[in-house]
DNA sequence: GTTGGCACTCGCATTGCTGGAGTGCCAGCA
DNA sequence: TGCTGGCACTCCAGCAATGCGAGTGCCAAC
């Protein structure tokens, strides 16, 4: 990166009236003039004074103008300084959480939880919200069952969590008996009932380093089936749900339908979010991805607030939020965060049911 | 509807030019002129004349004028009239069909099958592709089983066309001990076993109303059980999938983000598409819904191209083809015919599964 | 019935103009 | 040294005027 003039601190004076040049931006999406800001600021500064401000933040690359005689709107850089140092998150209004809670209801299958969790997240903040299904490696497996399909194709039904039920059919390498199967699958049952699907991975990976004959027909059998059935996390894992796409639609900064068309390109890819949303995954909390700094060039213009969400320490997913750039991140920081934590908690096992 | 002059007959002429004008129209999409047309049409014939027969055609309502001194495009009316009389459908280039077959490989599971021919849609005729999941009315039971969850809450997973899982939490009017759903699931998985989900249906309906006094505690459980598990179709069989939505934005026709925005609305809600399909459900083969005859605001401008797809003379649901009422039907509606055959072909229970 | 001609109508792109908003810079002042 | 008022300059947005081209409708003549 070159190195700017401007990467000395910025001053108490300059701070403020980015913070006040950012704010007035994302209420009206116009360009902020002098003027204007001299207003707003509450220094009893010209607008002379001001502008010779503004020049400098603009030389710091905070700030832009789109032409000449336009005023100056936050450039990524400015965003990303706002957001880090310059925001207050506003407390969420204390009666929104209770009413969240009512439409995040524990009890209710996965899918639907995430769903509903999505829409939450897009209309509360009138932007596209987009949830990753729940990772399973921490639920507890409730059920086992196999059903012979082919002489060497099984159908593999596993229960989790009493509500989530995961299917696949796995090709064994050789053919098995209905017999042998059912022993087989009454074998893996006990043994893996309660544990959880990482458990169980971390176990089978013991078991094939072991020495393998101490054991039986019965054990090398159902080591193999289990392995190819617990090798890799199902599809589903890897995938996610979006709600209020529909929204974006509104911004006057999307609404070159070029630019519309490569966004929902990306979505309907699902490859480049689902990397983005999985680079959230390890840092937990809230994060903030503004405009180009996601590396993706259908980005531009857009920003990504997500957060981790998971029950009981473990990271289950990620939830969050896309809009312009120009977005309210005091308000929608909070929104992401309590939804977050809500579905964290919906999701948490042994959850009473709803009441029919 | 009122009465124009024009409701009788087109003669020859006419017709041979408003066949050569909605081709023109469909291919450049600029309003067509009377010029234009003398060159496209062949006949030996001067503007003049071409420009009264456009103006009988327009005063039978086939085709208007966006401004006075434009040339002509279709109405709703004129494209119907078009597909209905005046279109010769291209015969596919032979090829297709083989390289899409391939690509709609039967044994697949059905979600993985719907997912390809709505890629394949979309990806043939670059519009949008939908294709709504496949009714299991037809499918034959292949395995049964029960689990309790709460003392009345049972989750009952369903092993359909050696493929399909489908599970569902049933909520039941009494307590069940173990012991007691597990003859119930014994029983049932004995009566139901390769029968149909509509045969099932069919067979509870009766035994409810046969004399419930000659029936053992057993069986009357279980049929309340399984009346509660299929007395409607599961939520899946409602609903479809699209891909392909972004290449309705390239069409100058959808340019205007509200006229997007209000169509993609549309595709999220579900709802209206849903009804839309259903009506296809009826008659079987191809149907077209240009415009306003679907009867929903935001399709106007756009039309639909439906095919049902079956196996074994049973319908299983409807696909088919979203884009501007500018699309080229004679080479739109093959594909989605092929399509449908080939889908209702690779869902044929029974198929030999892919080779590993 | 067909044709050529003619007047007419629009839409669209270009041009020139003006007002307004905003900037940069400079000289003067505390 | 920092702040301020003033001034010249720039650029956009909107508007009217214009000319051009494409296309129409109608009519009289063949």
């Amino acid at each position: 990166m070159v190195q700017r003039q401007g990467d000395e601190p910025l001053n108490e004076r300059a701070q403020h009236l980015l913070r006040m040049l950012v704010h007035r931006y994302i209420q009206d999406g116009q360009p902020v003039g002098s003027r204007a800001l001299t207003r707003d600021s509450g220094l009893g500064l010209s607008a002379a004074s001001i502008r010779n401000v503004m020049a400098d933040l603009e030389e710091a690359g905070y700030i832009q103008s789109p032409h000449t005689s336009a005023g100056r709107i936050p450039t990524d850089r400015g965003y990303r300084f706002f957001v880090d140092s310059l925001m207050r998150v506003r407390p969420e209004s204390g009666l929104d959480s209770d009413s969240l809670r009512l439409r995040l209801d524990a009890g209710q299958d996965a899918g639907t939880l995430v769903d509903s969790a999505s829409n939450l997240l897009s209309g509360l903040t009138h932007l596209a919200g987009v949830v990753t299904l729940p990772k399973r490696d921490f639920s507890a497996i409730r059920h086992l069952e196999f059903l012979p399909l082919t002489e060497r194709r099984i159908l593999a039904i596993v229960v989790l969590n009493d509500r989530e039920v995961q299917n696949r059919v796995i090709e064994t390498d050789r053919a098995y008996s209905p017999a042998e199967l059912q022993q087989v699958s009454n074998y893996l049952a006990a043994e893996f009932a309660g544990k959880s699907v990482s458990d169980v991975r971390r176990g089978l990976l013991e078991a094939m380093q072991a020495d393998q004959q101490h054991m039986n027909t019965l054990m090398t059998s159902a080591i193999a089936v289990a392995r190819e059935l617990f090798s890799e996390p199902p599809a589903e894992d890897d995938d996610f749900v979006m709600a209020g796409e529909t929204n974006l639609m509104t911004f006057a900064e999307l609404s070159s339908v070029e630019k519309l068309k490569e966004l929902f390109e990306a979505f309907g890819q699902k490859r480049d979010i689902l990397h983005l949303l999985d680079r959230c995954l390890s840092a937990d909390g809230v994060q903030i991805f503004i405009g180009e700094e996601s590396g993706y060039r259908a980005f531009d213009g857009v920003s990504l607030v997500t957060s981790t969400y998971q029950s009981d320490d473990e990271v289950l997913g990620v939830l969050g939020v896309i809009g312009p750039t120009r977005m309210e991140y005091d308000r929608v920081i909070p929104i992401v965060d309590v939804t977050a934590r809500l579905l964290g908690h919906a999701l948490k096992p042994g959850q009473a049911p709803p009441h029919p």
